[in-house]
Parts: C-alpha cells; structure tokens; sequence
DNA sequence: GTAATTTCTTAATCTAGTTTAAGTCATCAC
DNA sequence: GTGATGACTTAAACTAGATTAAGAAATTAC
C-alpha cells in the first residue's frame, strides 16, 4: 500500500509501523461511478472506516420524500462513516460520494477492532479525533440554532473557503440547511454590496 | 468520594479501582444558585468535565443578541463541558446550570490527563463515549436539515419521554430550535386530534 | 460543434415559523 | 394572603426562507 498520504495525515499524532500500515486498503474513487462501483450507501450496513487521502467526499441523508441532505463533506485527511451503522452493524442511514476523484484508505470494521486491540495508540488517537469532531458538530448545531442563513454561509466561507471553489452550490446550500435558491439571493446580495 | 452513582453508571465498560475513584471530586448542585455558586460560565475556562450522577443540567449558548439556546440536556451518567475550552484553555463559549437539585461528579484537566496516561482503559472509555455522542450529534443536524417544527418534537418526546415531565417547555423549545409559542401551537394541534 | 444535461440565477408567490402583545395560571417570597 | 415573578397559551401581524417556474450559463457527451 502507497501510505504516503495517510502517513503525512496521522503522522503527527501516531506513528505507523510497516505492519500498522496493512491494516488500511487503498481504493481510487472516481466522480462518476459506474454500475456495481461505489462507497457507501444508505440502507447497507457500513463496513469501512474511510480515511480521504485525497479528492473530496460528501456523505448526506436521504428524507422521507427523496430529497437529499449534505451532512459532511470530507476533504484530505478526514475520516468518514455511519459510526452506527458500523459500530452496530445495522444499515446506514448515509450514502457517501465523491465529489472529485478520490484516493481513500479503507479501515475494516475487524481491522479497526485489531488495530485498537493490538496497538493502544490508536484508542488515543481516534479518542482526540472523535472528541475534535464532536466540538465541530456541536459548533453546527449552535449554528443551526441561533444564525441566520446569511451567517452562516458568511460562517462557511470563513471556515472553508477551499470548499466553495469545486463543491457545486447546491451541496453548499443542502449543508448549511437552505435552498439553494435561497443561497444564490445571498449571493447577489452580497455582491451588490 | 461517595461513588455508587459513578459506579453505577461507568462500570459497565470501565471497572474502576479505589485508587482511580480518587480522580473525581463530587459536588452538590442546587437548582437555586446563590452569589459566587455557579457550574460553568460562557466566558471562563472551563477546568472540568462534568459527570452527571443525579439531576439535570442544561448547556447553553448565549448569542449575540442575548438569547439563549440550549444545546445540551443532561441527566444521570451523561458526561458534559465544553471540550474545546477544556482541551485547549480558552474561554467557554457555553454556559451550564442545573434544571434540578443535582450531584455532579468533577474531573479536572489534570486529573482527566493522568487518568488517560496512567489507566489507558480511559483512553478507551472516553473514545467509545464521544464516539457514541458523535452519532447523536449528527443525528440532530439531520433533523434539523430535514424535519420540520412538529417532527422534531415527536422525535424528542419518544427519544427523551421522561425529560418533558421537568424540563420547562421553554427550554425544550430552544433546543428543539423553535420559539415556546410555536411549540405551544404544535401541542395544542396535537390536543386536538 | 452542437445537443443534452446539469448548475446557477431571477422573480413571483406562498408558508412555516417568528414576533409582538396580552392574558391565564402557578409558584414563591414576605 | 397578596404582590411579584416565571411558565404557558392564544392570536394577529409579520418575515425569513421555501416553492414553483422559467431562463441563462456552464459542462459533458457524442
């Protein structure tokens, strides 16, 4: 396996062994997928911990009358799964694709659970990852409670302004909660500016 | 230190010694907060992570406007602070006091980090936990991207039935990201049918 | 190179949820 | 016991953001 990536990504926090390295799978996902290919999906019980290399992923939910909403986009470095789904094997309420071509490293539900077993850095390393991303979830609800539309696309710029250059407008809009109708209204309001 | 409570709600996946009790400092908090008594304050630097052995908190934001937003409930053996004022010393951005008479048990930073170094169960304890609030987490920014008003309140009432029997509406209303009028109206609706 | 598909915008209409304001109960202090 | 304070409701007016529909611009497909 090619563990340049992932090496440059973790390497700060936790040191790969060459056997702590054939845990992870490398896969090259494409934008468009075809027939058979794909990540994840809603409704199948999740099998891998993702970890992006490169490229860009977005993981979202599927309502009731079929219309889809972003939960995360995950970026070089980041870690993406149904936690649920994965934890407890039952089907995952996400699907997750990529928005550009995609390099990620694929970490086994029973690969995880050796790699924890076997070596306890891994327990520390993904306990400051999980408690990182849970003081960003928290910041989006805090967000969804108490910012308007406007501020929190203003919020988004600030925090990713990478994000906006290839994400299609549409995904922004579904991941700060508005139409994308809407988002465009911002926009132009805030050119006139 | 009195650790039934604790015990009680951490010994299924973590067995702690009398040595590692030691870690936690209990404290009694009223309902009624006097002059000087208080849990956490939007401002300060949070010192400890907070478990709730009996009672009920309730985390909340204030924003610029003044208003407040709940963003946390929690009752016995929820765990709770601001992580990131924690982990890197800054200055909260929430504020936490109880809903009820409550006994809460306090593990400084300090004491959480020789905890972790010393006892690497913790490390795996505290990863499982966020892992498990992470979910719930991203639960609720689904709901919030897709359900409406009414839907969020079902979910809350079968999810947390026995929150709504001492949890002023008001509160509940904020953290289900609806004004208590709307709520009001929504419950009325349902009186109806 | 042009048809087809997707992305983004504009604008009119509409609605879920807010705001404001007032009134009804409880609870609590003294 | 009564005055004050906080909890909850009702209802009218309002608005942030959704919906619908259509067109413009950009990408992709062959």
């Amino acid at each position: 396996m090619h563990v340049q990536g992932i090496l440059s990504h973790i390497k700060r926090q936790v040191i790969l062994t060459p056997e702590e390295e054939q845990f992870f799978t490398s896969l090259l996902i494409p934008v468009k997928l075809k027939q058979g290919e794909f990540i994840e999906e809603a409704g199948e019980i999740t099998t891998n911990f993702i970890h992006v290399n490169s490229g860009c992923l977005m993981t979202y939910y599927t309502d009731k009358d079929g219309n889809d909403h972003v939960v995360q986009f995950s970026t070089a470095g980041w870690w993406t799964a149904d936690l649920h789904s994965l934890t407890h094997q039952l089907p995952s309420i996400y699907s997750t694709r990529a928005l550009a071509d995609s390099e990620v490293f694929l970490l086994s539900k029973i690969r995880l659970e050796e790699l924890l077993e076997r070596y306890p850095v891994f327990e520390r390393f993904f306990r400051i990852m999980f408690q990182n991303s849970l003081v960003t979830h928290q910041n989006r609800i805090v967000q969804s409670l108490s910012f308007t539309a406007e501020e929190r696309y203003e919020n988004f710029q600030q925090k990713y302004p990478q994000l906006e250059q290839y994400v299609p407008l549409k995904y922004i809009a579904s991941y700060l909660g508005m139409t994308p109708e809407f988002l465009s209204k911002i926009r132009r309001k805030r050119m006139d500016k």
